[in-house]
DNA sequence: TCAGATTCATCAAACATTTGATCATTTGGG
DNA sequence: CCCAAATGATCAAATGTTTGATGAATCTGA
């Protein structure tokens, strides 16, 4: 794997003989120059770095954590919120899982199945499903997420300190400005 | 939608009455400092705002672009590849978009179908298959990729064009950090 | 009060993804 | 030369996602 420094400074104009998931972003950038004059390079290549690094970091954090358990990336996204807010109404959970309703219901299935949480009415508004961690969930989520910090740790330390509180001031930043840029949300 | 100061700055002991998306990344890291000490909360941090980030962006472009002229954000990936790399083995394609082998051959399904891109015998090793754009996948991956740039470029706008590099300085820097972590790659 | 609008949840169909199995082709060692 | 091992692609089954439709419960306003 190439150094994040060698994939910045490079400027083929063919394909290289071995483009590879990170060298791409470079090369993507300096070839859309060339056939795109109008294009905005330095947005896109935000945005593919954005994405690259982020799908690496799930990628490593879902197989070497959570499948291997018998578990998802979105399941447990679902039960670490369950976990940490405690019980609440399934709406709140899609939201701050960051999945549509629907998308919820479907995946509801599975980890009630599963016996890690359950669905109930809610008694004040019977349209509405109330959803709580079963002990069963709770010393899973436990566990897994134990697994899960010590994966983030590995990746926390290829920055300094003082880079990480960066990166995080950066990022939320970014998710500030979207009103500006009139981004979609869910809902 | 709270400003990404007010993010950082809230410590309520309870579950706030509204918690978003967006203000739940600084909810379950002192939450989950109170539940376990031992937990690492700056990695937690990183991890869980660059997870939100990308997911914003990428929702955003995907509903405001792709799904709205009937494609979906890994075809794009694929679509996007072909368009800058030209021609190619399948493997290379998976590699530089990101996905497995066998992911990529379901959607080379609806790709094929739909026109945008066609499957031959590679010649020098007929195990091998060879993808290139039809006509028709050339200009459609150029109008979607002007549109898929403009609501790049207002994302970006969020940042100084100082802050734009030093994001990206750090990304790559996590990601090259990401084999002394031992992560987990594709293949 | 009650009928229409809204909200909540689920379903249906299409799509994408994962792991593990299978089949065809190629490679490499004896 | 030939057979075992490796490689490339696809398939199968399970899971999760999207949009749009449907049904149930609640709210609103005349």
């Amino acid at each position: 794997m190439p150094s994040y420094r060698l994939a910045v400074v490079t400027h083929n104009a063919a394909p290289p003989d071995e483009l590879t998931f990170w060298s791409f972003v470079d090369y993507a950038v300096h070839k859309a120059e060339r056939e795109l004059p109008s294009v905005n390079a330095e947005a896109m290549r935000m945005v593919l770095t954005l994405n690259r690094a982020t799908s690496m970091v799930v990628y490593d954090l879902e197989s070497s954590v959570h499948r291997p358990r018998g578990w998802t990336w979105p399941g447990f996204r679902v039960l670490f919120a369950l976990w940490l807010a405690g019980p609440m109404e399934a709406k709140t959970t899609a939201q701050i899982s960051g999945m549509s309703r629907a998308a919820l219901s479907a995946l509801l299935n599975t980890l009630e199945r599963d016996g890690l949480l359950s669905r109930e009415r809610a008694t004040h508004d019977r349209r509405a499903l109330q959803l709580s961690l079963t002990e069963a969930g709770y010393g899973a989520i436990l566990g897994v997420f134990r697994a899960h910090n010590r994966r983030e740790s590995a990746w926390a330390e290829a920055l300094e300190p003082e880079e990480r509180r960066e990166l995080v001031r950066l990022l939320n930043k970014l998710m500030a400005g979207s009103t500006d840029a009139q981004a979609k949300f869910r809902n």
